[in-house]
DNA sequence: TACCGTAGGCGTACGGCGTAAGGTTGTCAA
DNA sequence: TTGACAACCTTACGCCGTACGCCTACGGTA
């Protein structure tokens, strides 16, 4: 024996849960634990409090378990990492057939940003996964597969997905991480950084925030649907041109 | 007794560095430790090893330091990560203004693109940091004074800010993120996933990958400029027309 | 019925993390 | 000479991911 006499300082009977003897195993069912358990669990604890409070031992606490229990059913934590990204990718609706390929374009595009505000912590690890999974290959096909539809050219269609991503993406990051959620602490924000600009530097970038992003109408949200438009009409018109 | 006796095990003087009598102190200056070389060794530890690598222990030891001295120079983990985004936009050029705003914002995003792939692990930080340093106000401020230097209005201004923004960051996003790094490993690469594409799933993908993504000339990092052009005129024409 | 391989779950332990608290040392003004 | 102060170090705490080995329940077979 390897470890000799140091572990088993209680060799007592076991108290309460899950009692040794028969007499009340059979009133709890015990659901038992599966990857498609752990990753939902997985998934609803980040959303609650975040991806630095998603550690295996909070995740196997939440799901009754131990945390070592956990790695029967993924290899590691990355893996769950993973598993979380592509349950993420399978809310995404898909663009749809049956509307032209911008309205189908616009509409997934939507859908992305959604899913990106609703899971704020999944954008910081969608980048750094480089394994894709089975949601996600889907909606990568489904997208080119709607461009190849519309008459797209192998190269336009390569132009075309990696811009429309890296929009679509790149605004969520920046949306998901602005130092405000709502317009009421916009005011102490101003407040935060007046010693900066009251001495001058940053002239237009005071102008800016003063007389147009902290007026009252302005919403940041509200810039998606300029940018995606411009690029879907720039696509368009490329293709237009000479189709490639 | 948890520890028993395992610390002190050696009560004899300190062997050598720092020798405690003053017989060698002079010879070594012994650089002050100070925010600023912090930052720097910070910013090559996470360059050499990556992101993961950065502990307080290891940038302390990179410094001939103990980890705790570093908390007189800085608050936290999270202000060396602030300064560390901050020098990043410090590398970034700033628009010039005696061009074209078009050429000089085509100019500083070319920039910025290059300065995420020298540091890849900066954007993944970028997200995440809320609090900008000086270096970032400057260069939003710049850019924000490119455009109104060519005559955009304020919420033509915000259209133009967030667009180029999300897509470059989006791209430099997906590009730092990419499963391979050259053309060599494009091979292993299409191995790995052949299982998944020979069961007909994602026929739309695999096509795109195979007849073009993979194809010797295709090179990710070509679609920057289809994507940015294609911005920039779009900005151009949107401001032509109503200046809005 | 008896056996046993296996799968699911548990307990313990290890090395590493960020950092709180307090000790030591070198410098310099009074 | 003294004593305040800043820079730096030592120790320790409570976390983390996970390697390793054990126990138990169950299903298939003899």
């Amino acid at each position: 024996m390897a470890t000799l006499r140091k572990a088993k300082p209680e060799p007592t009977a076991k108290p309460g849960p899950t009692a040794k003897s028969g007499q009340t195993a059979k009133l709890e069912p015990k659901v038992r634990l599966s990857r498609e358990r752990a990753l939902a669990a997985a998934v609803a604890l980040a959303d609650r409090e975040g991806l630095g409070a998603l550690t295996m031992r909070k995740l196997a606490e939440e799901l009754e378990v131990e945390a070592m229990s956990l790695y029967h059913h993924v290899a590691n934590k990355d893996a769950i990492l993973d598993g979380m990204v592509d349950m993420i990718f399978a809310e995404i609706e898909l663009p749809r057939s049956d509307i032209t390929w911008k309205a189908a374009m616009r509409q997934r595009g939507a859908s992305v940003r959604a899913a990106l505000n609703r899971h704020p912590w999944s954008i910081s690890i969608m980048e750094s996964r480089t394994s894709p999974g089975p949601a996600t290959l889907r909606h990568h096909d489904a997208v080119i597969g709607c461009c190849r539809a519309a008459g797209f050219t192998l190269p336009m269609t390569a132009h075309a997905f990696s811009m429309m991503d890296s929009y679509i993406f790149g605004f969520a990051m920046q949306e998901v991480n602005l130092p405000f959620d709502n317009g009421d602490d916009l005011n102490e924000l101003a407040a935060s950084m007046e010693p900066l600009l009251a001495r001058g530097d940053y002239p237009h970038f005071m102008e800016f925030v003063v007389e147009h992003a902290l007026q009252p109408g302005y919403a940041y949200g509200d810039e998606f649907d300029f940018g995606l438009d411009l690029i879907l009409d720039g696509l368009e018109a490329a293709t237009s041109v000479d189709g490639r």
